[in-house]
DNA sequence: TTGTAGGCGTTATCAT
DNA sequence: ATGATAACGCCTACAA
């Protein structure tokens, strides 16, 4: 059918082993023979089995990557860094979608081990810290945005809760003490963490905890348009929100632009990751840096010079957040 | 190093022959075996290596999809769409980002086709035509987002030209005659075609073009802004402005924010793709919605079609477009 | 500098 | 129902 290494060497009147050597640059090949190898490799349009080479070469220069959602501006960033590393060093990647569903995340997992993948890179929020565990001692695994309470799993992660009381702090110290939060999905660890950050704020500053300012969200737009319907029902209403990602702060504001209410006269507004819209929506929006960018590339850069090193690399990293202030949040003291 | 099929056969007590046919669950196998054979999978943790199983059945698998950049939220819905169709018929996807970059775009295509990828789906609007005809003969190519005058290339594209020209007659509806155009980067043919759209809409309303109301952009955020103070530094400036694609749009936008600049009440403005963004933005943005999503799942739909019923499916589709009025246009008439 | 033999992990084909 | 053998396209190791 297609053109192989065999063909070529018939054409170039030499051996496999000769075109081999031409075609990786490895070896000695006298001049003359090369130059005949070429000509014969580009007149037949030879192109190298490269399932052929990783099946006995043992390397298939390929990673996985499986995130809930490429078309979520977070993940996507993070899929563009990591696929920019991979190409600088030869290496392709295959991309995974699970719609945050644990089957799929299971399945694409399988897939990719099955793929000789030499590595996978996991956005995997619902998978079980044992069963990820286990899974490292098959194939290396970078766990990206969440922690894992094993040493051996190399780890890109943010400390959600310290940037959680941050963002929380900063509408304190604006004044605020009726502050609404907007909870992500519950099976999401950071959901958690970022939860608790919130209640530590608000603790430390001597403020009691009250149920019913909080709203149990799941990161989409459309949710947080529910969450100000919420918070306007209520007697008693916030005079801030700190909402646990930028997306929700996003539906916000954009339901209070259509319900006439002022943002950040009526409600201070604080979001989370600080994803590219949030600089763009009207009123642009205070947030906590989420170094996603970063993400991507640590998380390939340790992963690859892991490899390569073949001194599994203990490392995981805590990456730095920062408080980004716009024009969503206002001084009740002014 | 790893387990293999020999090793499972060895375990079972029976041939490579019967594992292979328990594992691909094809042929006869006595019922007691297929137990024993699984059973010793199951025990030593048996991954079949789909490198081997390809390099053999000469299948792989796999597709490659080749993009300008997955952050773009235009592209990241496209991947998205063609990611899910691929998952739900066990294709595999590898995913390259360009940037736009010829030289990368050319490496892709040539490391996918040596990866043996049964097809490429391919955004690259600079590879010029020719180049993708003798490509297409070598493998199946699905271009998408742009059109090449050449039958047996599977292409999925939308009447750019048509949906410029509706964008611009909705102005020219509200009764504005001096409509400056944000063009898109000259290598681009979209820019061109959309370009022809607004020219041709002013034509058939007999208002005379004016060079001095295009301003030469790139599709970015970043050039909207600036094409807004080239407008605004006009003698005669535009009541409207007819941006190529929503980024740009964006720009305007958050710049005019900046400047108390009052869209719609100043510009008018129409945008061009409806991405995500578009329906965030305060004020929202009218512009054309270019039905991405359907790009995506059309063009992998069309190509595994193609691909399994081995007779090469000569079709293209040209998609609708549509006028999605919000509020950043406004009558001249009121 | 070049070539030969063998094997990477799997399946197709043909026997039994 | 099961197995032996060869082959997929390539490279490693060794020999010439």
């Amino acid at each position: 059918m297609s053109i192989t290494i065999r063909d070529v060497a018939k054409e170039a009147g030499v051996s496999t082993m000769t075109v081999s050597r031409v075609v990786n640059n490895k070896g000695q090949v006298a001049n003359e023979t090369r130059i005949r190898v070429e000509s014969a490799m580009k007149k037949l349009s030879y192109i190298p089995n490269m399932n052929a080479q990783n099946l006995v070469t043992n390397k298939t220069w390929t990673i996985g990557v499986i995130v809930p959602d490429i078309a979520n501006p977070f993940f996507a960033s993070l899929v563009k860094a990591g696929e920019k590393i991979c190409n600088e060093r030869g290496y392709s990647m295959l991309i995974g979608n699970t719609e945050g569903d644990l089957a799929i995340e299971r399945r694409y997992i399988s897939v990719y081990q099955s793929r000789m993948c030499e590595a996978i890179i996991l956005v995997a929020p619902r998978i079980d810290d044992f069963e990820l565990s286990e899974l490292n001692k098959q194939i290396p695994l970078v766990v990206v945005d969440r922690t894992v309470p094993f040493q051996d799993i190399v780890q890109v992660y943010l400390d959600n809760t310290r940037g959680a009381e941050v963002a929380t702090k900063h509408l304190l110290d604006l004044g605020h003490t009726r502050i609404g939060f907007v909870m992500g999905p519950e099976e999401v660890p950071n959901s958690h963490t970022r939860y608790e950050g919130y209640a530590q704020a608000l603790k430390q500053a001597g403020i009691p905890f009250t149920k019913e300012l909080v709203y149990q969200g799941d990161f989409i737009v459309e949710t947080g348009r529910k969450a100000l319907e919420y918070f306007e029902s209520l007697a008693i209403k916030p005079t801030a929100i700190f909402c646990s990602n930028d997306l929700m702060a996003i539906g916000i504001i954009e339901r209070a632009n259509e319900l006439d209410i002022k943002i950040p006269n009526q409600y201070s507004l604080v979001g989370f990751d600080n994803i590219f819209l949030s600089s763009l929506v009207n009123p642009r929006l205070t947030t906590i840096s989420y170094p996603i960018l970063e993400m991507g590339t640590k998380a390939i850069t340790l992963l690859l010079d892991s490899l390569l090193s073949e001194a599994k690399v203990q490392m995981s990293e805590n990456l730095e957040h920062n408080l980004i202030i716009r024009n969503s949040t206002r001084s009740l003291y002014d």
